[in-house]
DNA sequence: AGAACACATTCGTCAAGACGTATGTGAGAG
DNA sequence: CTCTCACATACGTCTTGACGAATGTGTTCT
């Protein structure tokens, strides 16, 4: 009933959140394993977890497990609008600088001749090049 | 600076509540005076005034004075990305039950026959058949 | 089996914000 | 000037959620 209310505020409580958006932008170009999350964002691992389980309770992304490795992936809304929303809100997020930077950043560590230490054997997110 | 980024998540925060966008959808057909919305939303005021200022804070409205009444519209974002997700924000309030039921109930009680007691004198809102 | 790894979840703490109630402010009427 | 009206803001309380640290879960490797 109230179902696509809720569906509103959830979305937006999701996209209320910079590192949610920071994520939601890595995750523009194709799949990422978590502990590029980590790495690209400079932070703690369970902080990544908890914000990519919110998203994931918002219904924008979507996990699928390989080995050890959880990738996450964008996971467009079914309700029309919340999927344009959501389409104006990556391209927004293309456009800004900040977020532009961090996916310089995740270029440079997927790309680099060797991984991080903590990234050895880790699978390269998609839509990197190699 | 990060003003942009900014921005971005105090648009989302502002979106990330019901009486809000409840006000926003109000807002659709044009000004409307806080008394109104009062009536229309059943609820207190100072509820209305301090989510309205939490709007005005945001940048997607605006207020004018008028004697004793206060008129709130509509403010487009400055930003433009900003500004095309806050219209398909607009399109998506237009087009849901809840926010139509609003809307309609805004409609009763403006051209009724004779305004509720407590909106005599009030300055109706703009958008609303006479 | 057990150890190592990638990730998820839980716990305790803290700040943001939503609410009703009470009070403050600014404008018009008398 | 004072009273009233329309609205704004300041409380005190409670819920949500963000955080780091610790712990739990599932998979792979030996």
């Amino acid at each position: 009933m109230g179902k696509k209310e809720a569906q509103m505020e959830l979305l937006f409580r999701a996209l209320a959140d910079r590192t949610r958006l920071r994520l939601l932008n890595l995750l523009a170009a194709g799949e990422v394993c978590v502990c590029f999350f980590v790495e690209v964002l400079g932070t703690n691992q369970p902080k990544i977890s908890r914000h990519l389980a919110y998203l994931r309770r918002a219904g924008v992304v979507a996990a699928r497990r390989e080995g050890k490795w959880m990738h996450y992936r964008i996971a467009t809304p079914e309700d029309v609008h919340a999927a344009r929303v959501f389409s104006e809100v990556m391209t927004w997020l293309g456009e800004d600088r900040e977020m532009q930077k961090d996916r310089a950043r995740m270029e440079t560590i997927c790309c680099a001749p060797r991984l991080p230490v903590r990234l050895q054997g880790a699978p390269r997110p998609a839509g990197v090049p190699t």
